[in-house]
DNA sequence: ATCCCGAGGG
DNA sequence: CCCTCTGGAT
C-alpha cells in the first residue's frame, strides 16, 4: 500500500474531491438578511438547521430588525423559540445581542470579525458564519464535522478548535474557505460520522490516513 | 443513549 | 478545562 504523502502534496486532490462531491454545499440557514442569519446561528447551537428554519419561518416575518427582538422581550421571545433547545439561554443571548446592535451599530449587524465577537452570545463560530454567509468575507469556522473531519483527513493536528483554524487556513487558499467548510460539514454529516463513519463508501478514502488504518485488514497489523 | 454547524461562566 | 443550558430526532 503506497504511503500518503504530506497533506501540502494531498490538499488540491482533497479540495477537488470534496468539491465534486459536494458541488452545492451551502449554508443550510434560511435568511434574507445578515441579522437574520446572525439570529439563525445563534439559534441552531445544539439544534438541526432543519429545525432552526421551522422556528425561523414563524419568527422571521415578524422582525424588522434588532429592535423587534428588544421590544418583545425575553420570556415571549423564548415561547417562540422553544422548539430549538437552550431556548431560555438563546433568548437572553438574542435579546442582549439586538441591545448590543443597537447601542453600537445603530442596529446594523458589523461586517467585522471583531465587532462580531463583541456581541453578546456571539464566539469565533457565529462570527463565522455571518462574515462568510452573509458578508462573502473568507472566514473559515470550525465547529464540530470541521474538525473532526480535517483531523482524520490528516489535515490538522491541534487540540483546540482555534488552533486547528489556523492550521487549516494556513494551508488551504482563502479563496476556498468558504466552500471547504461547506463541504466539510456535509461530508461529515452524510459521510464522515462522528461514531461510525462510512469510509466504504467514501471517495476521500484513498487520500484519508484515518480511513486506511480504520479499513486495513487486520491481517497486516 | 446519543447527536445536533455553541457560548459563557466557574 | 469542565459544566450548564434544552428539546426533538434517531
Amino acid at each position: 500500500m503506497p504511503r500518503l504523502g504530506s497533506h501540502r502534496r494531498r490538499l488540491p486532490e482533497i479540495l477537488r474531491l470534496l468539491a465534486l462531491a459536494y458541488p452545492d454545499a451551502h449554508c443550510e440557514l434560511d435568511f434574507q438578511t445578515p441579522f437574520e442569519l446572525l439570529v439563525a446561528t445563534v439559534l441552531s447551537a445544539q439544534c438541526t438547521d432543519r429545525r432552526v428554519n421551522m422556528v425561523t419561518s414563524r419568527l422571521f416575518p415578524r422582525l424588522t430588525g434588532p429592535k423587534s427582538l428588544v421590544e418583545m422581550g425575553v420570556d415571549r421571545l423564548a415561547e417562540e423559540i422553544r422548539d430549538v433547545g437552550l431556548f431560555r439561554a438563546k433568548a437572553r443571548a438574542l435579546v442582549s445581542l439586538s441591545e448590543d446592535l443597537i447601542r453600537l451599530h445603530g442596529g446594523q449587524v458589523p461586517a467585522d470579525r471583531q465587532a462580531l465577537e463583541a456581541l453578546a452570545g456571539v464566539g469565533k463560530k457565529t462570527a463565522s458564519v455571518v462574515l462568510a454567509n452573509a458578508f462573502a468575507i473568507p472566514a473559515l469556522a470550525v465547529d464540530t464535522h470541521v474538525f473532526r473531519v480535517s483531523h482524520r483527513l490528516g489535515l490538522a493536528s491541534a487540540k483546540s478548535p482555534e488552533k486547528t483554524a489556523a492550521e487549516l487556513m494556513e494551508i488551504v487558499p482563502p479563496d476556498d474557505w468558504i466552500s471547504f467548510h461547506h463541504q466539510l460539514i456535509a461530508h461529515g454529516r452524510q459521510v464522515c460520522h462522528a461514531r461510525s463513519p462510512a469510509c466504504a463508501t467514501c471517495t476521500l478514502l484513498p487520500l484519508c490516513p484515518d480511513g486506511r488504518r480504520r479499513t486495513a485488514s487486520p491481517a497486516v497489523r
